[in-house]
DNA sequence: AGGCAAACATACTACTGAGTATGCTGTCAA
DNA sequence: TTGACAGCATACTCAGTAGTATGTTTGCCT
């Protein structure tokens, strides 16, 4: 799963956040145990610690990489003099494929959105952690660029800002509630789930 | 909060699970201790386990008690003569406002849409998880109906209806991802925002 | 009055799970 | 060759937590 890197990093510490990523998704982090992710690997606890120094930092690094993973894809597409509805029709086409090829990255991010706020001890974990507040907020202000950009020209009705923007954000993350990757899927369904759901976030902007 | 209660529950009981939804709420359901709980609460563990078998019954109760509280407000507000989209707006703009006044709740029901199957070690928990699966399916129904109507007599545009229906959904449920109540926001906001949303959801759907 | 549950509080137990200390093995440079 | 370090495995410690067992109080019915 892990290709692209943003950050140069050992292929062994790829492949622990994979690990990682896919056992804190189905056990949710705080219930899933540092020893079932090292099961999952085929190894024991040792691994883990020899390249994280606690469980909040592994943690912090799989939420940081699935903000990587988007932030890296999205903005190579916009285009600065398209029409806003199109810009953001192709962030929308962007988006949602990369986040399913990446879905158990963002199944563990999309976990602490809810609440749950971290009780960070170590002050590298904060600093992460600050990190990723970071480049969520650069990834949002893209959209809400774009879309105060379209309500200027009349593309969009004028509506509360705010509002709009956050349930865009989360009209385009639904699938990561719901998608289950299935064996007998059509290789189109990806590209016809993200088409349709574009649809539907353009008109609701409208 | 509690007051509207469809299963006769002791005002103690009711305490608890206020309690309890709070503190699941700001700590996550897992890292929340039952002491946790009793502690904002004022009291003693002993006082939770009286009322409540394990944790995972408590959590349980919270969880289905989120369920009752929209199961109860939305319906009523079908009118099955009425045009689908003014169904679905009326169920929008009663949805929203009762989730946001019970938002704690809501917060940890969330929680366990993010993955996180549950380790229901006791039957009465897994009875207790399968019956919340059927409120929210239920629930579900209610509003695939309106939309499969609208979809046939062409208020609603074509398309596939689960993705649609997941996204009206998570669309609806937007601000408890977000919102916090605050003391300086003007007593028409739940009501301005309920309409704004009931709009991008109609338009999404058109 | 008095007894008898319900409704808690207190004081434990048993166990899980994060983190650590230390041991083992291959690899690579000098 | 050797030594030294990266990359793990093994075997612990210890704090926190779910659950229990047993007291203690309060209302309530007769």
């Amino acid at each position: 799963m892990a290709d692209t890197k943003l950050t140069a990093m050992s292929a062994s510490k790829a492949e622990i956040l994979d690990a990682a990523a896919e056992v804190f998704m189905r056990l949710g982090a705080d219930t899933a145990s540092i020893d079932d992710v090292a099961r999952q690997l085929g190894s024991t606890k040792g691994r883990i610690y020899h390249h994280f120094p606690s469980k909040g930092v592994l943690l912090a690094e799989v939420c940081l990489r699935a903000a990587d993973f988007v932030l890296q894809r999205v903005p190579p597409v916009i285009t600065p003099d398209a029409a806003p509805e199109e810009n953001l029709r192709q962030m929308i086409l962007t988006h949602i494929p990369e986040v399913l090829r990446t879905l158990p990255y963002h199944k563990v991010i999309i976990q602490s959105y809810v609440g749950v706020q971290q009780k960070s001890t170590t002050a590298l974990e904060r600093e992460l952690f600050a990190q990723i507040q970071l480049e969520r907020k650069a990834y949002e202000t893209l959209f809400r660029d774009v879309l105060q950009t379209g309500m200027q020209d009349g593309s969009f009705r004028a509506q509360n800002t705010s509002i709009a923007l956050q349930s865009l954000l989360l009209l385009i993350n639904a699938p990561v509630f719901w998608y289950h990757p299935r064996a007998d899927e059509p290789d189109s369904f990806i590209r016809d789930l993200s088409a349709q759901l574009a649809e539907m976030a353009l008109a609701s902007l409208r």
